[in-house]
RNA sequence: GCCCAGGUAGCUCAGUUGGUAGAGCAGCGGACUGAAAAUCCGCGUGUCGGUGGUUCGAUUCCGCCCCUGGGCA
């Protein structure tokens, strides 16, 4: 007992793409390792939905201590830089009530925004958002972008800055603050974990991932998919929040619309729940290049292997 | 059996008045600092159903055959 550390690490990171079974080894790495899971999703922190986000069951977050799922009700808007001062708050709690941390999701960019951190800047208000979009709407995508380069030439200048969100976002941050938004992001960032972690990525070969997409939604569409989206459409929210762009709710929502069939709708979300897949590969592949790639075909095996990472001696 | 319409990219189809072909979707690759399950960028060779003929040259025209719809018997 001469060292506080339980392990070599302070935490554990686990990413993967969607129905990689990442969840799965989650649950069980912290079963054994006394261990606290922390969501890192963008959708699972929303209180809806909980079948068509693949959040735990109420049984399995019974079983360990979960965080940051299911917190957020779907009228509202979750952000990476929101989710990580959370995640940052659940870290330190953990840590001090001696805890091990085990961060799971799918979110390349919250992964960014917890261990890199992201330059702070001030809160942009609603209805600055949405004087961006009204601005963008009246002058048309060539014509904002100009307009965005003289507010900030710097931001620009990026290669492929044609993007209608990201220029909208540079807008609204140059009329709230009068400071272009290159200008805040060179401000140094600020990571929000401190200590020694395991970064895990999960892997599946494509053929067997995109398989596995196609199985969930099926298994997702039986468990009552269909009615978790009439409850949500019949909230009649803004259909612009962060929730409303879940893979299925537009799809489902042509079902209850009598615009589509149940399987149509099925096939469409399989198709879009293969493409996020391959997003998320993407970021994960190019993004996180220092972070161990794990393959996932066996539950028990990835598991194992992690377990054992985590426990060899420093 | 006869008549008609089709058989072109993984799928749906366009096109070539004869010079070996292109869209959408799918798929693949990439970007990513407060919407990230979002948003955006890039990538198109395929016996043009088969076979024989006409032609300098056929996916395109002609003959025959095969297949798929629909109609008539």
């Amino acid at each position: 007992m001469n060292s506080q550390k339980k392990y070599q690490y302070e935490g554990l990171l686990i990413a993967g793409p969607t129905a990689s079974g990442k969840s799965a080894v989650a649950l069980e790495l912290a079963q054994r390792l006394n261990g606290t899971v922390i969501n890192a999703d963008s959708m699972q922190v929303y209180k809806d939905l909980r079948i068509l986000t693949a959040r735990p069951t109420e049984a399995d977050e019974h079983k360990v201590p979960h965080q940051l799922y299911g917190f957020l009700d779907a009228s509202e808007t979750c952000s990476a830089a929101r989710w990580g001062d959370l995640a940052g708050k659940a870290f330190e709690d953990v840590m001090e009530a001696g805890g091990f941390p085990i961060f799971v999701g799918g979110s390349g960019l919250y992964f960014r925004a917890l261990i890199e951190g992201l330059s702070p800047m001030p809160e942009i208000d609603q209805s600055v958002r949405l004087a961006s979009s009204a601005r963008f709407d009246e002058l048309g995508a060539t014509a904002f972008a100009r307009e965005v380069a003289t507010l900030d030439p710097v931001f620009a200048a990026h290669p492929d800055r044609q993007d209608p969100q990201r220029l909208q976002r540079a807008w609204s941050v140059y009329e709230q603050t009068g400071i272009p938004l290159s200008e805040w992001q060179s401000v140094p960032r600020e990571p929000k974990l401190s200590g020694t972690f395991l970064k895990i990525v999960l892997t599946l070969d494509r053929s067997l991932l995109r398989q596995r997409c196609n199985e969930r939604f099926v298994r997702m569409a039986r468990q009552g998919a269909r009615d978790e989206v009439a409850a949500l459409i019949s909230r009649g929210l803004d259909p612009g929040l962060p929730i409303m762009k879940a893979i299925g709710v537009r799809e489902f929502a042509d079902v209850i619309a009598g615009r589509a069939s149940e399987d149509q709708a099925v096939a469409w979300s399989q198709t879009s729940t293969r493409q996020y897949a391959k997003r998320q590969e993407t970021w994960f592949r190019n993004q996180m290049i220092s972070w161990k790639r794990v393959q996932a075909q066996h539950l028990e095996r990835t598991m194992q292997e992690i377990f054992t990472n985590i426990c060899k001696s420093a």
